[in-house]
DNA sequence: CTATAGGTCATTTTT
DNA sequence: TGACCTATAG
């Protein structure tokens, strides 16, 4: 152990040591952050801390599982079984299948997954009887989702609704909610938000944990959100034995409720906190850290710190223009191909990342063409597939029968013969009752103008999905999920769709994989329930179910900056480097330009050797070909002011801040940004 | 119930 | 330009 802590350099050896008290770990990007929190955690064991008494919360779970191993390295793997270690919403669905009853929550809730929520938006819309081009489902999810992450409540936002779109907001949530409550389904906030009622309702319940979590730690803090920063201060509050691990310059979630003045104001939350910085990369060259260190000052409002590099010296970055998004995809893969067939590279050394999702295109082409293999990371995950969901929707519904969303889904699928107009009647009516649609159709007879024969259908449905649950699934869960498949008639329905053999296996893996995954889930599971599985596949993504050769493949990597956070290539290509794209033309709009001033950062720091940048001069847009102006953050990085014909990104809410800020006599940060002209509009 | 045509709207995405 | 969704016809 003492060897261990001897091998860090004094920040990190600061860090594992303080383990009293409130302790803020800043680690700059490749700073050996996961290193700190491993050795902490096995110092604490060392010191004879109980391995039951130690909370680890992530963000995702293969920051869990990662932490998980490395801990099991260096203490063993028996102890590390007994930690904690887990993201916020699945020790918020651990302590609500235990004490959900308290809070109102019935034990066998089933969690609804983004496409689930989706649906029931479009349903609370719809019972408005909102079109959809009033109000965009997504962005009426956002709002909610926000809201509820600022611990507000539908109520509240009536209450105090500004404008009608707000009143629209605060109705549809209300109805989303409702429709969610008659399902007995939680969402991923919800997760939180009733967990942290329990917290704060239940005093044994609260102490309860703060007795036994006597040290808690706290991954990746920056991307806290109101609910998880109260679930912790619930649990720590008392004892004050609490370590956050995080980098505010690297937070790039406030758009998904991620608060940042959480980790800026840690030291204020709780008073006499510790303050560690580590600013040693261990990643990066010289050249790179200076690039990045020379955007992200650029940045107001942060914790001060600058990168500095512990390896040798390298090579400069370097910015290239091309003509258009093609010659820029061209010119990449050309340079990647010549450095790997001269073998001064190997393929998996490449990544190239970008801003958003219709970038790769271009790339995936040249690749293509040269014949070069490449993994695009993300994209649509296995649980997007069509058939995925249906069976998921299948299982969801043996577990909860009262899972309106998911009957809704497959109840045609095969079809059965109930009809559109017989569902809108039945929901109308569930609703009116403020029941679930599975309800009313058992009580059919009684609902007017319905066709009684879809109801008797709906009915042996459900019986025969009841009966599945009555067998007690849990003895042969994959055995028991291809029964039920096949007893609904839904493989001969695949079959009937994808005429194409080469189309139908491709369809029916996906089926497949799911009773894999069963197996898998049975053989790992201390007590399997239907339940338990569902609730692991919702709460865990796509890739780590399935990501083992993907991350090893010898391929070039494509993935937006985003998915990129945490990883790290000898060579990056950063691409798409102009205004309107990065910064994109929406954040110049809601004046987030700051967060991402950070994107970029996190993508400069990915490298580790090489660094290379590029741009379009021109790019198609919405299928028009447009001039584009480098990237803002190019200049910044060159340290370089830009020249007078530069222009930055359009946007009417800058223009207007900037002639805020004039009139009230200070002049431009910036100092160079000329205000935009003006959109003609004809 | 399916199949096709037209209209619309174009960040980032994990839990 | 193209993906997705809705409305409409068959």
């Amino acid at each position: 152990m003492q060897e261990l802590i001897a091998s860090l350099n004094p920040e990190q050896r600061a860090a594992v040591v303080t383990t009293e008290g409130p302790v803020l770990v800043l680690a700059g990007a490749g700073s050996g952050k996961t290193r700190v929190i491993t050795v902490r955690i096995a110092h604490l064991l060392a010191k004879g801390v109980s391995p039951s008494a130690v909370l680890a919360m992530t963000f995702t779970n293969k920051a869990a599982a990662e932490m998980r191993e490395r801990v099991a390295k260096l203490v063993g793997k028996d102890k590390a079984a007994e930690l904690t270690v887990g993201t916020f919403h699945a020790f918020a669905a651990r302590l609500l299948r235990e004490h959900g009853p308290k809070v109102g929550i019935g034990a066998n809730f089933t969690i609804c997954d983004g496409s689930d929520q989706q649906s029931a938006i479009k349903g609370a819309l719809r019972e408005l009887r909102i079109g959809e081009a009033v109000m965009q489902p997504s962005a009426l999810h956002a709002k909610i989702s926000l809201a509820k992450n600022r611990l507000e409540t539908s109520a509240d936002l009536l209450k105090q609704a500004a404008d009608d779109e707000d009143e629209l907001v605060a109705r549809a949530w209300q109805k989303y909610d409702e429709h969610l409550r008659r399902n007995r389904t939680l969402d991923f906030d919800d997760l939180l938000l009733y967990a942290l009622k329990l917290l704060r309702e239940h005093k044994a319940v609260k102490d309860a944990l703060a007795r036994r979590y006597r040290y808690v730690m706290v991954d990746e803090y920056q991307d806290t959100n109101g609910p998880q920063y109260e679930i912790v201060r619930q649990i720590a509050g008392s004892h004050r034995n609490l370590c956050v691990v995080g980098d505010d310059d690297q937070s790039i979630y406030g758009w998904r409720g991620a608060d940042i003045t959480k980790i800026l104001s840690f030291d204020k939350d709780f008073h006499g906190a510790k303050v560690v910085r580590l600013e040693t990369n261990y990643r990066s060259t010289p050249e790179i850290l200076s690039a990045a260190n020379r955007v992200i000052r650029n940045n107001p409002s942060r914790h001060a710190k600058e990168l500095r590099s512990a390896l040798e010296s390298g090579v400069p970055v370097t910015i290239a223009a091309a003509e258009d998004e093609t010659a820029e995809a061209e010119h990449v893969v050309r340079e990647i191909k010549k450095l790997v067939s001269e073998r001064k590279a190997k393929l998996s050394d490449f990544a190239i990342l970008f801003r958003t999702g219709q970038q790769p295109r271009p790339f995936e082409a040249a690749l293509r063409s040269q014949q070069l293999p490449y993994d695009l990371v993300g994209g649509m995950s296995f649980f997007d597939r069509k058939e995925v969901r249906d069976v998921l929707a299948y299982l969801k519904l043996v577990a909860n029968p009262g899972d309106e969303t998911s009957l809704l889904r497959i109840v045609n699928c095969p079809p059965r013969g109930v009809g559109k107009t017989t569902l809108e009647r039945v929901v109308e009516y569930a609703t009116a009752q403020g029941i679930s649609a599975c309800e009313a159709f058992d009580r059919g007879a009684s609902i007017p103008d319905v066709n009684q024969e879809a109801v008797a259908i709906v009915r042996r449905l459900r019986e025969e999905l009841a009966a599945h649950a009555a067998g007690g699934m849990e003895r042969d869960l994959p055995g028991a999920i291809e029964r039920l498949v096949e007893r609904v008639g839904y493989r001969a329905e695949v079959e009937r769709l994808h005429a194409d053999p080469l189309a139908r296996d491709a369809r029916w893996a996906g089926v497949t994989e799911i009773y894999d995954f069963a197996a898998n889930y049975q053989r790992r599971a201390r007590k399997p329930s239907l339940l338990g599985f569902l609730e692991e596949l919702t709460l865990k993504s796509a890739d780590e179910q399935e990501d083992s050769d993907a991350s090893t493949r010898e391929a070039v990597k494509l993935m937006t900056l985003h998915a990129a956070k945490g990883l790290e290539f000898p060579r990056v290509y950063l691409v798409g480097l102009e205004e309107g794209l990065l910064p994109h033309a929406r954040s110049a709009a809601e004046g987030t330009i700051e967060e991402e001033r950070r994107l970029m950062y996190v993508g400069v720091t990915r490298a580790q050797r090489v660094l290379s940048i590029t741009w379009a001069k021109a790019r198609a847009k919405f299928g028009k070909r447009m001039p584009s102006m480098p990237s803002r953050f190019l200049h910044e990085l060159k340290g370089v002011a830009p020249p007078k014909e530069w222009r930055a990104i359009e946007s009417a809410l800058e223009d207007r801040s900037r002639r805020e800020k004039k009139d009230r006599g200070r002049g431009s940060t910036a100092g160079t940004a000329k205000p935009a002209k003006r959109a003609s509009r004809r």
